[in-house]
RNA sequence: UGAGUGAACUAGAUGAUCGCGAAGGAGAAAUCCUUUGAGGAAAGUCCGAGCUCCUUAGGGCAGAAUGCUGGGUAACGCCCAGUGGAGGUAACUCUAAGGCUAGUGCCACAGAAACAAACCGCCUUUGUCGAUUGCUCUGCAAUCACAGAGGUAAGGCUGAAAAGGUGAGGUAAGAGCUCACCAGCGAUUAGGUGACUAAUCGGCUAGGUAAACCCCAUUCGGAGCAAGGUCAAAUAGGGAAGAAGAGGUAGCCCGCUUCGUUAUACUUCCGGGUUGACCGCUUGAGACUUUAGGUAACUAAAGUCCUAGAUAGAUGAUCAUCCACGACAGAACUCGGCUUACCGGUUCACUCAGGAA
RNA sequence: CGGGGCGUGGCUCAGUUUGGUAGAGCAUCGCGUUCGGGACGCGGAGGUCGCACGUUCAAAUCGUGUCGCCCCGA
């Protein structure tokens, strides 16, 4: 899984790409030809200060770390993270993410691994 | 014991698992091991510098900033020590604090008047087919009214502020006109590097406002790491038209001008190209300890140490234990300051009040 | 990194240059008009002038600091 960086990608992914809604974020996703999905994180200025930003980035990368082996290949992601985001707890937001990346069809359920890691710190 | 003032320090701790950046090492590679990894404000970007570039940055105008004195510093609008002023019982705190005696402007409403004299008054004097009264009655005197001349600035209900204030003397009426005290100004002497302070003497007066224009003194070339440089790739070193011929035109990084310097141009239109990597990037006016100088800020010497360097931008998730239950907040070229935000905790020095000995 | 602008009743803005009274339109409330409503007419209420400190006799206005928002350039 790899990371998406350049905002020509980014400008692309929001001009042609599909958005679904969640509690906490937006995804929006781009059906590629690659062999590896790219994400990116967008965390706008209307979160909060720095320290607000930087802390719903990291937790964001981290519940994609957890799910990069169940994402199907060939899309390019961007999550965007709501105001609300900030005052979620990581399982809720975890919660969120997983929720809608399932409902974009990206979430091959076959491999449940790290859901029951998931569950179990739930 | 209570209330308070000033200064300094600290900013949850420990362990386990999965992950991230950098450096070093091992390995053919995947990868593995070790070390290390945000702050007192990293913030706001309000000042000052280093560094880099702009064909040196020279003068003048304009503009901007600073504004008690002495010192510190690479520099500062910062810091230290003091002076004056304001506040507090005190410890102590605050202070844009040069010049309205260079000139100009403004001071609403009210008030006679807002700084320059006039007006209402007060007093003296002259005059009147003037009025009243008295007398020794063609006249004279007193008072009043009006007019002219002169003196005066005490009084004039206002206002934030009215040509020093209070008291006494003095005068036709008055006035620092004179005297005493207070306030202010100037000079001399003494002390201090100086701001200034103290004493004595003098003449008697200067409204307020420069965070109003302004004057005076000092300082200021510009742009900023997206500075700037190297490498690689791609494309292009162009075409057409116009105009000027030489002390012209344009450029030289806020404005104008002069000097200097560069190019032979230039202008318009058409066409073409541009978001990779690396360096800059962390060893520096660096930190700590000791000694010496200095009231202090700070400086000097010696010794020890190396302490983030990312580039969609590195510190997160989970569990366990403890307590005060964790505030404000995230480096982006680097330093010195200022300002602002902040749950709390610790230490030292000092002041006031009460009590006890 | 650099530069510029804004903040005034519930909303949109004047007033700041040259300091002394905070004003207009819409909205709101009451009355009138109408069979009723709208429109219209009359009258009223509503503002810490973003915040703090200072200069001044006096500050929306002047100065400094600070907070928030918007825009532009590299």
């Amino acid at each position: 899984m790899e990371r998406l960086k350049r905002p020509r990608d980014f400008s692309a992914v929001y001009t042609r790409g599909k958005p679904n809604f969640g509690k906490f974020v937006v995804v929006s996703v781009l059906p590629m030809d690659g062999k590896v999905s790219r994400v990116g994180f967008a965390v706008g200025k209307k979160v909060g200060n720095a320290v607000a930003r930087n802390k719903v980035k990291r937790r964001l990368r981290a519940i994609m770390q957890g799910q990069a082996g169940r994402i199907s290949p060939g899309f390019d992601v961007i999550i965007g993270a709501k105001q609300k985001s900030v005052t979620a707890s990581f399982r809720d937001l975890e919660e969120d993410v997983c929720r809608v990346l399932k409902y974009s069809g990206l979430l091959t359920s076959n491999r449940s691994e790290s859901t029951r890691v998931s569950e179990e710190h739930a």
